[in-house]
RNA sequence: CGGGGAGUGGCUCAGUUUGGCUAGAGCGCUUGCUUUGGGAGCAAGAGGCCGUGAGUUCAAAUCUCACCUCCCCGACCA
């Protein structure tokens, strides 16, 4: 793609409505902007970075056997009220009424909206074990919004859910689901503490969460720096411990297996798995035939990951002064051409081959065709963080040269212009 | 919802305490000239109902009241 004809408004300075470095990042390097508090555009670079990660996410899904459907953003509250969890997300749900005085909900989450579709459409152990997801925008009415994409009010959601005949399978599942989960995590970049938590609304006995370590984390993760042993504990829950007794925290923080001091790690939850058993099945008699004919209520497994939210805490672990350092399977380009005088027609001319001969070869390439010096394509190449840049000036193609500079530590090197798109994609792979 | 901060060209802010010229600066934008390897220089321009409404006053960005919006701290969550 070309920069000219792509939508990247940058900004030199902060913007005043960002406090935390991922907000701030994402505004400055003309990822997203805001239409109101919890509620943001993906611009054309910040969809790509979205695009990719939902890649990653329904390769992994399919992988472990999960199939995609959509499900519908718009929902009848009656179905809410089956299960009674309208009155326990309360204000969250968006609700409010058609023209014909039926009240309807913008889902904030999807269990009651699956099961009942599958109430309707699975009779027979013979269709079991399935999972099914979907990437989707949810809706809720936080309480409050905030630090940008991670919290929003409007956001993007991969949601799977599993159907089994029994809690055997369900195990089975809830497995695949765990390591499928691991596996996209460390394909964004990203470092994650896996907890065992509580599972809150939604019900169900066992459940896993994934935290991301950020400086802005909500919650807090202990961890046993030699068994690696993680707990998970709210914020209020810490600060109250703390407060009733003088030891408390180095009592409560020890590790129960090493007896050492866990370490306390801020972060953000970007995935939540949970066995849910039979909780919803059996509200809305969602129920198959087992071999011996036998009714019995789907067991059920559910497993969702905060996509947009992801682009957040991706930057929040990869970054440094200069600006975003994407990890090289988010980014949203794979590297950035940057011809360094675009009225010089020798550098124009060598840019544009290299850039058809690398997107021949399969790469996501940028090419800088503004009319700007030098320092600022150097300074907007850096801040946006595509991971490699190709610098094309007249210093170095006077001695048949570009040089390949990585965004990551900042280090050059020079290559021979004829052999450079060879030696690019090799580098590459 | 409770507590704290803030709303002035696209962005960052000054001006408000102590009401008074035609509301300013930097960045960005437009045009021209010069420059050209890490956010260039000079010159000339465009762009504002000072968040909204009501009030006080000869006079309001500035004082009073109400409301709206955004950010931060708490309960909630992917």
């Amino acid at each position: 793609m070309f920069w000219s004809k792509v939508f990247i408004p940058t900004l030199k300075e902060t913007p005043k409505e960002a406090e935390s470095l991922s907000h701030q990042l994402l505004l400055r390097a003309g990822f997203v902007r805001m239409l109101m508090a919890g509620v943001y555009t993906y611009l054309p670079i910040g969809l790509r970075v979205l695009e990719k990660i939902q890649g990653i996410i329904r390769q992994e899904m399919n992988a472990a056997g999960a199939s995609e459907l959509l499900l519908p953003a718009l929902h009848p509250l009656e179905l809410w009220q089956k299960t009674g969890r309208d009155k326990d997300l309360g204000q969250v749900m968006f609700q409010f009424q058609d023209r014909r005085g039926r009240k309807v909900s913008l889902g904030p989450t999807h269990e009651e909206v699956i099961t009942e579709l599958l109430k309707n459409n699975l009779s027979s152990y013979r269709q079991l074990p399935l999972i099914l997801y979907q990437i989707q925008t949810k809706f809720r009415d936080e309480i409050r919004p905030r630090f940008g994409l991670i919290r929003a009010c409007e956001f993007i959601m991969k949601d799977a859910y599993s159907f089994d005949q029994d809690e055997a399978g369900l195990d089975k599942n809830y497995q695949l689901m765990y390591a499928a989960y691991k596996r996209v995590f460390s394909r964004c970049g990203l470092e994650t503490l896996i907890t065992e938590a509580d599972s809150g609304v939604m019900g169900g006995k066992v459940s896993h969460e994934f935290m991301a370590p950020s400086p802005l984390g909500e919650d807090i993760v202990l961890v046993c720096s030699k068994c690696k042993l993680t707990k998970a504990f709210s914020r209020p829950e810490i600060e109250n411990a703390a407060g009733s007794s003088h030891t408390g925290k180095e009592g409560r923080s020890s590790c129960p297996n090493c007896q050492l001091e866990m370490e306390e790690v801020n972060t953000t939850e970007v995935g939540h798995i949970f066995k849910l058993g039979t909780k919803y099945s059996q509200a809305m008699q969602a129920n198959f035939s087992d071999s011996s004919g036998q009714l019995k209520p789907l067991v059920m497994g559910c497993y969702g990951i905060g996509v947009s939210r992801l682009i957040s805490a991706i930057i929040e672990q990869n970054n440094d002064t200069d600006g975003i350092i994407w990890p090289s399977e988010v980014a949203p380009f794979d590297m950035i051409i940057l011809p360094l005088d675009v009225t010089n027609p020798e550098l124009m001319q060598l840019a544009n081959s290299l850039y058809w001969e690398l997107k021949a070869s399969g790469l996501d390439v940028l090419l800088d065709d503004r009319d700007e010096r030098a320092g600022v394509k150097f300074k907007d190449a850096d801040l946006i963080g595509v991971p490699a840049s190709i610098i094309i000036g007249k210093k170095s193609i006077d001695e048949g040269n570009i040089e390949l500079r990585i965004r990551k530590d900042k280090s050059t090197q020079v290559l021979p212009k004829d052999s450079a798109v060879k030696l690019i994609t090799k580098w590459k792979n």
